[in-house]
DNA sequence: ATCCGGTAGATTTTT
DNA sequence: TCTACCGGAT
């Protein structure tokens, strides 16, 4: 691209060298520090709330408005593809169209994986190379530790990733691995079985995530013109959330920014909360050292929280050690104090949580300004059943996401063998779904041959099909299947990508192996097809859609419902929410059990920096819950409060507590002996009770010994506000996401009572239900 | 080739 | 308690 003789877009130019730029005028004075300070080397320690993507967007469109730079010649780098498009559309916002020559401001992987898309044939690649996943990943390291006769139940390839995964992660190829890390797998194998891991992947023109950044950071070594060239290219760095580089995107960043030291980092310490995917907070504790003369620059205002509820946050991080420090403050009004709430068990847990969110609706507030915030996945389950019962709307993020369901996947893989005939693993997929009669036996054969000529499956296959080696019945099939793909391949040529997967779809039998099945699941799978089809309408290639898929795997359908959120405290990292509900503080939940059991003081502290990030996430409310008793893998087992209850500061805090059960239950919690569910049928164990100290002060509190709560007098807030479908009657078939196909028996207000033909009956809300 | 039953193991997750 | 995967039986 040659930009010395392409025009500024007209906005730009008319401003002059010095230009008024607006989006200067509305920062703080660090944040505008920040935007000036240009040259040299700068760290922007920037708390939670404080701006700091204002802040590095201005930047950016300060070096370009200021001509310091064309947008080409800026790199910036951001870990979320979330993180990358919000940056580009607020610089462009500010710039108007000259972001469009933005071609580097993106994810560490889509910007390494364009660069290696040049660059391919240094590392013996072409520049078609496909970006293998998680699932692919297991499925060959399988395949080898099988081929080398190697126990799989003892060295498990999930073991075998995740060190392949860490090694990438500190930029250690297989000749670096010393003796300590090369017995870390199978009695000194694990060098051997990387370098086979990696000659696999490069007969496929494959790579994984960790090769994007390996592979560039290789050739950056090795080649020195290579390096010279984006040396020059790159004026300017930037990175954000540096608190989550690893080693190599640190190496890969230290190579990049020489000579001219020109490069701004933007980062947290005290939301360090990935080290265990390889992320190293040494990386910003010692940039000063890095870069001699950096200039620090802390943003330290907060715009996003009440005073108690960064009060409450501040005092829990303070029991850290190894911090930069920053003290945030905030000009907000004060507001209310941060909740701590103690209940009897899970369930009650998410009982309370659905009825503070249906008097969230009562006050006014929308749901989608809510979120439920958990440590970890198991904890989602308990709220949404709770939620289908009383008909709250509300949404899991995470999980199982667009790209990853089985159906996604066996479409990708039937694209992929089109686009790259050489995808092995997507051969493999497809070869026999739809059934087709082709079994282990014959592939078998195939990779025997395949392996001896060195070729890829599809190859092997049409070679085989000119012998008898098949019975003629497999032989047939395979060839009919190798015709289909020449076909596509022919009409890939001419096709829109969408046309072309609707195609293949439908003439593979894929979708008819779907209607046959007649299911809930089948009919959602479907669903998830044409969702699929529509998504590839935005792509001119094939190529360029399957790129999106690799690098992009989040869902991003966002449907207009009004729903409380449910996801993780690791997800949430970035986002904000009025109205924070974070259950489960309890020790063993979180922090969690592995977090205090191994990896000592250094995990505990990531579990508070985790604790800051959940609570930081609060605009106006938060609230913290902890339970008596919880199941976990079906064991009931009692609870202490979480050691981070106790470090929240009690002048930020109210204490609560609510027992349903009735008082007795209660009190007799506190006699050393006494099972508070000995005259209970289906008894739960008796259980020694623990009295954390938070747990005291939540007994010393508010406690209100009348049962608050009677669920079954309850009428849900929900059906105040909501009107009924017009489209549903009693007696009509209708299907529902989770429970399938079913008969409305009764509607009242938008719930519906529903015979399901799984046999059993339920109480749906009818936006979660579409006419059968 | 496919279906079913037993068992091990079970954070956090982006790309 | 639940689920995903492996090995035996049809």
């Amino acid at each position: 691209m040659s930009h010395s003789e392409s025009p500024l877009p007209a906005n730009i130019a008319d401003t002059g060298v010095n230009p008024q730029e607006p989006w200067v005028s509305g920062l703080n004075p660090p944040q505008r520090e920040a935007v000036e300070t240009t040259e040299g080397p700068v760290l922007m320690l920037a708390g939670a709330g404080t701006g700091k993507t204002a802040a590095l967007t201005a930047r950016l469109a300060h070096l370009v408005a200021t001509r310091r730079a064309w947008p080409s010649e800026i790199l910036c780098v951001t870990f979320t593809n979330r993180a990358a498009r919000e940056m580009r559309e607020r610089v462009g916002r500010m710039i108007g169209p000259a972001v469009e020559g933005m071609p580097w401001l993106g994810t560490f992987h889509a910007v390494a994986a364009k660069m290696l898309r040049r660059h391919a044939e240094l590392v013996g690649l072409q520049s078609n190379y496909t970006i293998v996943d998680t699932d692919d990943q297991l499925r060959l390291l399988k395949q080898l530790i099988q081929a080398e006769n190697l126990d799989e139940k003892r060295w498990p390839a999930r073991q075998l990733a995740g060190l392949i995964d860490r090694w990438k992660n500190r930029g250690l190829n297989p000749a670096d691995l010393d003796a300590v890390e090369n017995e870390a797998y199978a009695n000194g194998k694990g060098a051997h079985f990387y370098s086979l891991y990696q000659n696999r992947l490069k007969t496929l023109n494959a790579c994984d995530f960790g090769d994007l950044l390996l592979h560039m950071l290789n050739i950056f070594r090795r080649e020195k013109d290579v390096l010279e060239s984006y040396r020059q290219r790159f004026k300017y760095i930037m990175v954000d959330e540096y608190q989550d580089t690893n080693s190599v995107q640190y190496l890969w960043l230290r190579l990049l920014a020489q000579p001219r030291h020109n490069i701004c980092v933007v980062g947290d310490d005290d939301q360090s909360i990935y080290s265990w995917r390889g992320a190293e907070v040494a990386n910003i504790l010692r940039f000063e050292k890095d870069f001699p003369g950096a200039k620090v620059i802390r943003l330290e205002q907060n715009y996003r929280s009440t005073p108690e509820i960064l009060g409450a946050a501040s005092g829990l991080i303070d029991a850290n050690s190894e911090r930069l420090g920053k003290t945030l403050w905030t000009e907000a009004g004060s507001g209310e104090k941060v909740r701590v709430i103690g209940v009897w068990d899970g369930p009650e847990e998410a009982r309370r949580v659905g009825e503070e969110a249906e008097s969230l609706m009562r006050r006014g507030i929308r749901l989608s300004r809510a979120a439920i915030l958990v440590r970890a996945q198991f904890q989602t389950r308990e709220f949404e059943d709770r939620f289908i019962q009383i008909g709250l709307p509300y949404k899991i993020i995470g999980g199982f996401r667009f790209y990853e369901r089985a159906e996604s996947r066996d479409a990708l893989a039937y694209l992929r063998v089109i686009a790259q005939p050489a995808d092995d693993l997507a051969f493999e997929r497809i070869y026999n779904t739809p059934k087709r009669g082709l079994g282990q036996k014959a592939l078998e054969k195939l990779h025997v041959y395949a392996r001896s000529q060195q070729i890829p499956l599809a190859m092997a296959a049409l070679d085989i099909c000119d012998t008898d080696e098949l019975p003629a019945r497999a032989r047939n099939t395979l060839l009919a299947l190798m015709r289909d793909f020449a076909r596509w391949r022919e009409a890939a040529q001419t096709l829109s990508p969408a046309e072309l997967v609707r195609t293949v779809l439908d003439e593979s039998g894929y979708s008819a192996m779907l209607q046959a099945e007649k299911t809930a699941e089948a009919a959602g799978r479907l669903e998830n097809l044409s969702e699929l089809a529509r998504a590839m309408e935005e792509y001119e290639t094939l190529g360029a859609f399957l790129e999106h898929v690799s690098l992009v795997m989040e869902n991003e359908t966002a449907d207009a419902q009004d729903t409380i959120t449910i996801m993780t405290m690791h997800a949430a990292k970035g986002l904000e929410f009025d109205h924070v509900f974070l259950p489960g503080w309890e020790e063993g939940v979180f922090p969690s059990q592995r977090a205090i059991d191994e990896g000592g003081l250094r995990s505990l502290e990531e579990e508070r920096r985790l604790a800051y990030v959940a609570i930081t996430r609060a605009r106006k409310e938060c609230t913290i819950l902890h339970a008596a008793n919880r199941r976990i893998y079906g064991q009931w087992s009692s609870a202490i409060p979480s050691r981070f209850v106790n470090e929240l500061p009690e002048a930020m805090t109210s204490v609560e507590a609510t027992m349903t059960g009735g008082a007795s239950l209660w009190r007799a919690q506190w006699s050393e002996h006494a099972d508070p569910f000995a005259h209970v049928a289906n008894a739960q164990p008796a259980r020694t009770m623990t009295r954390g100290p938070g747990w005291k002060r939540a007994a010393a509190g508010e406690y209100d010994p009348t049962p608050k709560h009677i669920p079954e007098a309850r009428r849900s807030a929900a059906s105040f506000a909501a009107k009924p479908r017009t489209d549903i009657a009693i007696g009509d078939r209708v299907f529902h996401e989770k429970f399938g196909y079913g008969e409305v028996l009764a509607q009242e207000g938008n719930k519906l009572e529903i015979a399901f033909e799984s046999g059993s009956s339920k109480r749906v809300i009818d936006s979660f239900i579409r006419p059968a």
